[in-house]
DNA sequence: ATAAGGTATAGAGTAAGCTCTAAGGTCAAT
DNA sequence: ATTGACCTTAGAGCTTACTCTATACCTTAT
């Protein structure tokens, strides 16, 4: 698939995608004759993968790190898996404080209704 | 308490504490005759909040608005409880995209783990 | 009154993550 | 063969969020 069609499908302008790529989050990205990139199928969900992970909090460099060692397994093991570890670590903590906000949150949320309800009454 | 203090006690540098008073993240820092600033007690949480939000993936212009929201009335009620459900909303999607990146990386690391496991009887 | 250390402002510099432009090559249709 | 819509790289420019420096004023201890 060209860059206008991996561009149209993720919504990640051709010029974020080639940055993506020099940054080493999009592996493996092969030329055709004309020297135009050919992206696989899978190129899809791996951009989006990196647009979910961004919007979370992550680097660019730690989002490049997670994904090249899921995608390969050129890479020691143990030390891939104690990396999964420390992300799902860091995932749990995020939700935990998320919780936290959200229920902040939701006690604003019903003080403001409730001086609302109040102003409506006056 | 003066800006050092509220280093200390944030571990936000004195530097940083001036951007987030110019950029509307803490309101009414008063000053002693001296201009030099004054922080009440409560500047500690505030920054700690700017900061927990910060690290979940907020904008500071997005924690400017939230925090002046919650913290005054002078906004109209209605609006600001809307304001708070919407960011409830963009914390509950963030939980369950992360309950799923951590699903994906528990079977990834469950994954490297047996190779490891595999190579170790070879 | 001088030195050390705190405070102030203004503004320059930096890093990450884009975003865009320039200059040029490719391709498909007319 | 020319038009228009693609594609390429190199590199400049932008925004966000700091981070630091210069210059100068204030405070406390000696």
């Amino acid at each position: 698939m060209h860059i206008a069609e991996l561009e149209r499908r993720t919504g990640v302008s051709r010029h974020t995608l080639r940055y993506y790529e020099k940054a080493g989050l999009l592996v493996e990205v092969s030329r055709q004759a004309n020297n135009y990139r050919d992206y696989p199928e899978q190129a899809v969900q791996r951009v989006q993968m990196v647009r979910q992970l961004k919007d979370l909090g992550f680097s660019l460099g730690e989002i490049r790190d997670l994904l090249n060692a899921v995608r390969s397994n050129r890479i020691d093991c143990e030390q891939g898996a104690s990396l999964m570890a420390e992300k799902r670590d860091a995932v749990a903590a995020k939700i935990k404080e998320l919780r936290n906000i959200g229920m902040m949150l939701k006690q604003e949320q019903k003080r403001l209704e409730a001086s609302a309800e109040a102003q409506r009454l006056l």
